[in-house]
DNA sequence: ATGTCTTTGTGAACGCGTGCACAAAGATGG
DNA sequence: CCATCTTTGTGCACGCGTTCACAAAGACAT
């Protein structure tokens, strides 16, 4: 999950969990492409398995928006696209500005996903001067200085934060005076957000660091206990202090090159 | 959060749980600022806000580790940089692919927060024959045909896919079969992989459909009728469909199909 | 040494999310 | 109209994650 929620207690909106409408995106890309194959209706079991889920999971996370399938049938395909889109807002178009033009910004300029699922790019805006003007994905680049006429302008309510860490704050908070009241954070920093303003996290090198969790602990296997077993729930309790602690610790004495000293930008 | 993990049923890894290890990152990153100040400890209180996290959390993620604070003090940030690092696997180098050079395989490229944190991209790699031998962040583009000997001769574990949503599938199964055990997906699919393979997904379009539930969620809160409009000076353009499932069943349903063809890429 | 003060480490309770398993509901065929 | 078969919708139990609250541990001053 690249994911990372900022405030919101895991708030229980309007009685659907949170848990289910991270879903319900997921559910909607396997129900439209089904939809393009002109396939009238799908049960529970090959939707949750195109979507990569669990059937009864699927059923329940349906039965939160209401009873919209047949039994010994399974779910109208159609009706199903429509009722979530409608659920998660897409049946409106939700302009968004997308501020940091630069690798990744231009990047999410330019990716269908957006266009196609309720949203428009309003504009894109960056700090550099020499950028105005310049096309890309077939918008003009507008200066960071338009930034509070381009939101109130346009109405808008969602923006996207490319830019390098050091900006991100800043630019948040214009964002939320002008009135932005969601953010999709991509910059490797912790917004801080008045309360109502919610931030979505995106961190590409987050994601990384966890996978190299894994694939280590994957490659010491072997070296280590090769137990299969080894998942027991002895451990549960009490302090799982590593065999190498000890050791570990005597490498307190300081400058180790091995600790990486320099920050994503 | 753009994060979205597969398979493994929150598998208890080592004793240290699921949700811990995705914080580490975050600690990691707040120690590491910390670290160039030049601060030598720090409480578990004032990480914790630095970190965007509560500190009773960030403590029980520590104690995971071990007890490497001191009481009355705090923790000694140089060591806990260590620690983290170590347990990340951080502290040795990972060479990396990335294969889809488009916008984004060029913007994740270009991502200073790879190489500074124990990543290496050992290659970059495009199925278009025109981009082969082209420079991007320096390196040379190679063309997919080289994909499993980069793979084999760098062993490399961890690859990237930022391909159209129509190559991901073949890609992973090409990375798989040459020996690839964990992969960040951006490309918005479902991708089947063995067993003892990690898949972690970053969806750009999910994250901002979330975000537009909760927008819509706000703005409705006094109103009913769906399809309402948030902020009050734009008209908001566009496609607010007529209510209802007849509408919706009449075929072509909201903005367009998924599955863009033309991805992150 | 002793007392005070700060901060960690964790036991325990609680709530959310997940998955099983099954009864109810409806379709379908005779 | 009845029997059978399919698939939904959900009650229930279980486990993970979060948070509170506090005792234990150490620093520091006297």
């Amino acid at each position: 999950m690249a994911t990372g929620r900022t405030h919101r207690p895991a708030t229980r909106s309007r009685g659907i969990p949170e848990a289910t409408v991270a879903r319900l995106p997921l559910y909607l890309r396997a129900l439209t492409a089904l939809s393009e194959r002109s396939v009238p209706t799908v049960s529970s079991e090959e939707l949750a398995t195109a979507a990569g889920v669990n059937s009864a999971k699927l059923r329940k996370d349906f039965s939160y928006l209401g009873s919209y399938g047949t039994r010994g049938v399974g779910y109208d395909v159609e009706y199903l696209v429509y009722q979530i889109s409608r659920e998660l807002g897409l049946t409106q178009d939700w302009p968004v500005v997308i501020v940091g033009i630069g690798n990744l910004g231009a990047a999410l300029a330019n990716y269908g996903g957006f266009a196609s699922r309720g949203f428009r790019v309003a504009a894109l805006i960056d700090a550099d001067p020499a950028m105005a003007g310049k096309p890309v994905a077939g918008l003009p680049v507008r200066h960071t200085d338009e930034l509070e006429s381009i939101i109130s302008d346009n109405g808008v309510s969602i923006g996207v934060i490319a830019t390098p860490a050091g900006a991100a704050q800043q630019v948040c908070d214009r964002l939320v005076a002008a009135g932005v009241t969601s953010i999709l954070n991509f910059a490797p920093t912790v917004l801080a957000v008045p309360d109502g303003v919610d931030v979505r996290k995106v961190d590409l090198s987050i994601e990384l660091q966890i996978l190299a969790f894994h694939e280590q602990r994957k490659a010491g296997e072997d070296v280590n206990q090769p137990g299969q077993g080894a998942r027991t729930t002895a451990s549960r309790t009490g302090s799982t202090r590593p065999a190498g602690a000890a050791a570990a610790r005597d490498g307190r004495k300081g400058p180790d090159g091995d600790v990486p000293a320099v920050m994503p930008a």
